[in-house]
DNA sequence: CTGCAAGTGATACGTGATATCAACACGTAC
DNA sequence: GTACGTGTTGATATCACGTATCACTTGCAG
């Protein structure tokens, strides 16, 4: 939690709370989804919080295929791609210099300059732990 | 249109009139915007259409950095990846046999099975007509 | 302890999207 | 042609998601 006081922001007691919720999720979350599961938490907070964490990198953003707006728990500070289990929503964060190559590559095809880039890969992880679903 | 009638839907007039409309786009676009240039058009009935065509695969959702829900005309009916330009948000369809090689390989990576992937580039085109603007 | 800025929660509000339902359009049977 | 049935449309109500407001609380500095 030191990245939030390096941006001036208090490592209060909820936003801990909250961070250590989604410590244990191994799957992408949406934030209603913590509505539930924290009732004593306002929803307001809630929102805000994770927002907060985005803006410092704590969580990231998922896109999923429906375009449901989930989010996952953020482990690496560097450029990644996600990997999410269609069956059980687990998020894996993975890290393909492959892929950055390919990219490249791809990147010369266009006129323009290619400025940023997003992949998800949906996986079917075989073994979807029940304790893992929402 | 005639995938509408193959799936038993009716290309009314309407249809033909948003479908038109989205032809002169290319950029992407959203619903609200839509309701705004279609006034005479039922909000009702935009997303109703949109859906539609996002069943039969005339249009197709642009994955965003912000998670903005934004679609685009699809000209070509396989499996295409977007670039999305920042600025003007022009959106292109392309393929690329490398990215799909790529990913193949990457798969292999993977304890799972890796049932679909989804690639954006967001790019700076470089000459963003005006007139392509929402 | 005191004061103040940051954080919190209840609630109101705004927006994006869907459900409902009466009216309408179109194709078919007659 | 008309009558009918199904699909389509639009106004509206409703819902879901997310934010703004504001009074209250918390945490930190002095």
């Amino acid at each position: 939690m030191a990245v939030l006081e390096d941006r001036g922001y208090r490592p209060t007691a909820r936003r801990m709370a909250i961070a250590n919720l989604l410590e244990q999720k191994h799957g992408g979350f949406t934030i209603e989804g913590l509505c539930r599961e924290m009732p004593s938490v306002g929803r307001a907070t809630l929102y805000r919080t994770i927002k907060l964490f985005l803006e410092v990198g704590i969580v990231c953003r998922v896109s999923t295929v429906d375009g449901a707006r989930v989010y996952s728990l953020s482990r690496v500070d560097h450029h990644h791609h996600h990997s999410v289990c269609v069956e059980c929503g687990a998020v894996e964060e993975f890290k393909a210099a492959t892929v950055e190559r390919i990219l490249s590559a791809v990147s010369a095809e266009f006129r323009g300059q290619v400025v940023d880039h997003l992949l998800e890969l949906y996986v079917d992880c075989g073994d979807c732990p029940p304790d893992d679903g929402e």
